[in-house]
DNA sequence: TATAAGTCCTATTGTATTACTATGGTTTAG
DNA sequence: CTAAACCATAGTAATACAATAGGACTTATA
């Protein structure tokens, strides 16, 4: 039930991006920080970029000074919207997706059990990533490094 | 977020046996039985049975009149378990897994915001799966069939 | 206006995984 | 003793994944 690395890191990059957006300072980061700072390739990287692009969730600025910014707020981006343009449909099987349905193998579908289970947990996970945008996220990581921080020695 | 082929026969496979424990009859099934079924391929279907009976699952008996039947009682196998057995670990990334952490290249893991929500993903997956097992999928494949029953023109 | 620093875009490559298929063996009921 | 069933390993074609390569385009600024 694994996460692609494509969408590993595309979700990573996101949550850099809205982090000067909360912030209130410049918003645009180029793809060589955005590398540095999460250690990954940026040739890689880039072609994850370019594809949350063109499905819209980033806008660009070309030239000198340039790079990528969200294309909405961090509160109007969700994680779901993210993971599907990368990963692709969040349900462990086609029958019971709700963005991208086909029928499975299965003799009868309606009283499938299996289907029933992964209906399920197709729900709870489009649940979370759905109801999670990014400025969630970065409250979370806020909450989180002040309770470290308070903890500390 | 996708369950395999090999899981998602496993998962199929072990639904059926667990039928006839319920109803009290022969619960010993044969490969060929299940995969016709099913429609799945015999063959395929036998190499994950065994793996589901190397793991402790499933028991069987040789010779003629033989087949699998389940190690213990449908109340008792979840599918949790047979997922684990046939496509790996839950969490969709290593360094939130229960069963088999691995850490991830992330700079700072603690306050990592990818982390923190994976790791709600891989809790609510793991909560269905844990605790449903196959006595509770045929309760539920018994009462959807009653329901369309009652409703039939 | 030349150039450096950035994005844009497509193609290719190497590797790993998936979903089977093939083959040959072992065990046991009748 | 043999047919029906399980046991086990190896191979393969297709696909997806992760990354690399390289050039075209855009823009600030010296």
């Amino acid at each position: 039930m694994r996460l692609s690395k494509r969408g590993e890191y595309g979700l990573r990059a996101m949550i850099v991006l809205a982090e000067p957006v909360e912030k209130n300072t410049m918003p645009v980061v180029q793809i060589k920080e955005i590398a540095q700072r999460e250690q990954i390739s940026a040739k890689f990287l880039e072609q994850i970029l370019l594809s949350l692009k063109n499905a819209g969730l980033l806008h660009s600025k070309m030239g000198i000074g340039g790079g990528y910014y969200l294309a909405r707020s961090p509160g109007e981006i969700t994680l779901g919207q993210i993971f599907r343009v990368l990963d692709g449909p969040v349900a462990p099987i086609k029958c019971v997706s709700q963005m991208s349905y086909e029928p499975c193998g299965c003799p009868d579908e309606e009283t499938c059990g299996l289907r029933l289970v992964m209906g399920d947990v197709r729900n709870s996970i489009a649940d979370i990533l759905d109801h999670t945008s990014l400025a969630d996220v970065t409250k979370r990581q806020v909450a989180v490094r002040k309770k470290l921080g308070s903890a500390k020695k």
